[in-house]
Parts: structure tokens; sequence; C-alpha cells
DNA sequence: CGTATTTTTGAACCCTGTCAACTATCGTGG
DNA sequence: CCACGATAGTTGACAGGGTTCAAAAATACG
């Protein structure tokens, strides 16, 4: 799909001054560089760049040593293997406050790339790592992201594995809508602003443009969600959405 | 599948002399615990429990705030995720040297169990905690680590997305056998050992049981593979089924 | 040696991919 | 403002791969 992925032009690159670079950031407080504190969080500000990428730009090839890592201000940032020409498998997604990229050495095996338009704040990788070796806290709370994206990716892998595509397209809404957690809220509806194209909704979960759009409008039809705009989901039926994407954790024992 | 799993008795739980522990342990040297020196390394040899479990016994729960880490000294640790009653996906395989539970609080989203038999060294999750406190080259040995499974379980997220049954299988043993880091190594035949059945393979491939065996008999008949016993699988073409498994990292740039 | 379990094989059905055509949306320029 | 083309999304028909159900064969085990 970004076969032809041209590298951010250096003009999308603009440094503002250090107390002014963490000030107005959107993931002030809920990111890696908030939760340190101290000596770390300043060297931290002073090494960080914005950099603003747009749908077919990608910060990283597949396979590349990334001389960068980052955290997402805005947006989303795919993770993506390409599998054939214009065949690509989203294996992560990156929201605001995500750490992306891959320190100490080692290749990233996946292309970093915008889901629309992402605003990213990237450190140089040699100097991160640095860091992160005087400032444990650093390590730590990398570690700790690590980790829940790690159970995260499991609960995705689980989801591929073996379910259709109705119950694939329910658990992906419901996911991003982060419905489970606020189950027994307000059963208002819900509206989901999507960021992603059917193209990608497919790449994400594994099945063609088509068989989504089916599902899609299958989902319309039996009421449970209203579609006002191709990229706008209004949840009705959040009961039915999550009873569709079927219940894992049967056994708790 | 594991619904009457029971809890390991007590009697499977020993404690060799601290200098014993350690000294015949399979995976010296390249697990966690061989990666730290010191006083780390001692801290962590006095911690650790040593504990066989056999396949119908798991190691904690879906959804437990597990008491314990630890890191594989023999055998498999599967994590899985239970669907329905006997329906369960198997969303990460730990083999010897590798670090399973998760330190810093928070809940497993997935079950430990044993593929066929296993041996773990056990830690407490809070006297573990506090020694990573401590001693931050287990924090940082565990980050490295957890960053390297993350892309693992990237990888085979791609490999679930879209490929078919051929194709799956073919890329698990190829992945099982780290046929593709010895592509260049002697061309004689592979013989592997496979610790799990059928219907684990289903459940880590995302088919059924049917399909995973008819998959088999299809790569024996085309003289890719032999089976001298349902879990024994002596790879005779390689290159076959490297060509099978479906070459990613089309664009390298 | 007989029973239980696992694996293999067969046949029918259904879901999803494929190919194709149609519709909707958006931006551009006449 | 509308015509126009380009892109994205929807819908339909059909075929193929995988699941399901069923039964036979092979293996493990007491």
């Amino acid at each position: 799909m970004n076969v032809a992925a041209l590298q951010v032009p250096e003009s999308a690159v603009y440094r503002p001054s250090p107390q002014d670079a963490c000030r107005d950031c959107p993931v002030r407080g809920n990111a890696l560089c908030g939760a340190v504190t101290g000596e770390a969080r300043d060297a931290l500000a002073a090494l960080g760049r914005r950099k603003r990428i747009t749908e077919p730009a990608s910060l990283s090839w597949e396979g590349e040593t990334s001389p960068h890592v980052g955290i997402v201000r805005s947006g989303i940032v795919k993770l993506t293997v390409s599998r054939a020409l214009g065949d690509e498998q989203i294996v992560g997604i990156a929201r605001a406050g995500e750490f992306i990229g891959r320190p100490f050495g080692g290749t990233v095996p996946y292309g970093l790339g915008a889901a629309g338009t992402a605003e990213v704040c990237i450190f140089p990788r040699d100097a991160f790592d640095r860091l992160a070796g005087i400032h444990s806290a650093i390590g730590h709370e990398l570690l700790t992201s690590t980790l829940a994206e790690l159970d995260r990716t499991r609960r995705w892998l689980g989801m591929l594995g073996k379910k259709n595509a109705e119950q694939k397209l329910a658990a992906f809404l419901a996911e991003f809508g982060e419905l489970r957690l606020h189950a027994d809220a307000g059963l208002d509806p819900v509206v989901m602003e999507l960021p992603f194209n059917r193209q990608q909704i497919a790449d994400i979960l594994g099945l063609t443009i088509e068989t989504v759009s089916r599902q899609f409008t299958w989902l319309r039809r039996r009421k449970i969600i209203e579609l006002p705009t191709s990229k706008c989901v209004v949840v009705i039926d959040r009961d039915a959405l999550l009873a569709l994407s079927g219940e894992c954790n049967v056994s708790r024992h």
C-alpha cells in the first residue's frame, strides 16, 4: 500500500524552545515523559523534536534499524508488515501517549506510519538509550508500558485466531470505543470517529475490504450501529455489540 | 480444554540449596538470571524455587493477579485464552530461558500451562518486584526480552492475519524449527520433536484439528516432511517449506 | 488384548475471498 | 453551480477453502 511512501520533508520538523515543548503537549502527564520526573524529565524534554506526518508518509520501514524512537502526541501511528505489493497487515496501533520504535539496538520488524495525520515527538535513539541507562525511571516506565502493550497484542491475537468476520468487527469496534471499560456507564449512544478507512480496518482484522463493508451494513441493518459517514460510527445497542464480539474469559474460575 | 485444570501439588515444589539451584540449570547463561551479575544474581538465586508441571496442570489462570513470576527451565509453557468451554486460543509460547508472568502488579490476561511437561523456576512476585527496583540490570534485561517477545508476537499476528492453512502450518514448522535462522546451514533433514498435539497446533494457528491434520498429510504427500510419529516431524525439503510459508518483507527498500 | 484417545479421512455445507459493477463522496476546474 | 474524474465504499454472483459432522484408522494405555 505504501510502496511509494515518502520520507517526511525536513520542513515538517521544528523545534520549540524546551520549556514550551512540553507545556502544551496533549499527552502531558499520561505518557512516558510525563511519568518520569526531575532530571530525567528535563533531559527528555531537551531531546525531543516534534514531527507531523500525514497518511502516505511513513516514519520508518520494516527491517530498518531506526535512528529514532518516539512518543505519539496525537493521532494514530500504525505498525505494518507488508506481505506483497499492496497487501499489508497492521500488527499494532499506537495511540496518543504511546511509545514507538525500538530502543537498545535491534531492527524494527515492522514499518511505522500515520493513519490519517499523526503528530509524534521523536528522540535520537542513541541519546535516548544513554538517558535510559542513567535514569532507571525511564526504563521502568518503558517496561511497564511494553508489558501492557504485549498483553494487548496477545488479546488481539486471540481475536484474530478464531472468530468470524462479524465477531471480528464487533470486537474491533468494542475495543476501539473502549466499550468494555465503560460497560456499566450510561447507555447513551456512543459516537466514534474512526481514523481508519475500510481498507485499514480490513488490514487490522485480516479480512477483505468487501467483507468489512458487508459486516458494517449488517450491523446497521440490525440497528446495532448507525453510519452517518463511513468513518463515523454511532453505537446504538452497546450490549448487542459486546455480545457479538464473543465473550472471552469464560472460566474466570 | 483445561477446564478441570488442577493446581500443582505442593510435593512438586522442592528447594535445592542455593549454590546447587543454579549450577545445574539448563538455561544457565541464556536467561534473565544469567544475564545479571553479582548481588542481583545471588539475590535471584536465593529467591527461586523449582516447579515441575505436566500437561493438564496450569500455573495460573486468566485474569488472576499471579503471585509469582518465573523463568522456564525446560519444556514449553503455553499462554492461553479460553473462548468457550473446550475452545482455547494459544496466544504465546515460552521456551526454555524465557520469562513468564506479570511483574509490577496487574493481572495476567491469559492462563499459563505446560505443553507436555515443563520445569520452571518461580519467584514470589512482590520479592521479584523489589529486587528489580534495587538492581536495574534485572529491569533492563527484562525490558529487552519483553521488547523481543513483543516483536515475535507481532510477527505471529501478521501470520494469523492473512494466510491460508498451508502457509500457516509451513510457517509454524519453520518458526518452531528455527529453519530461517540456519537457512544456509546443511541441507540435512531436520528432526523436530513437537511438544504439541494436533489440537494445540490448531489452537496456535487458529484452525481446526482436521485442517491441521490434512495439511500435515499434504506436506507429507509432497515429500516436504516425513512423520515417523504424529509428534515427530522430519523436514526433508527445507527450501520448499520456507517457500510455502510465504515470504514477508517484500519491500526491504 | 480390549478400551480410550488421538489422528486421519471423507462428504456436505457455509463463510469469506474474488471479480465485477454500481453508488456515494469529494475536490477541481470550467 | 454543475460537470467531471478520481477515490472510497457498497452490493451482487460465484467459487474455493475451511469448518462441521461423521466415521474409520492408528496409537496409547491399562
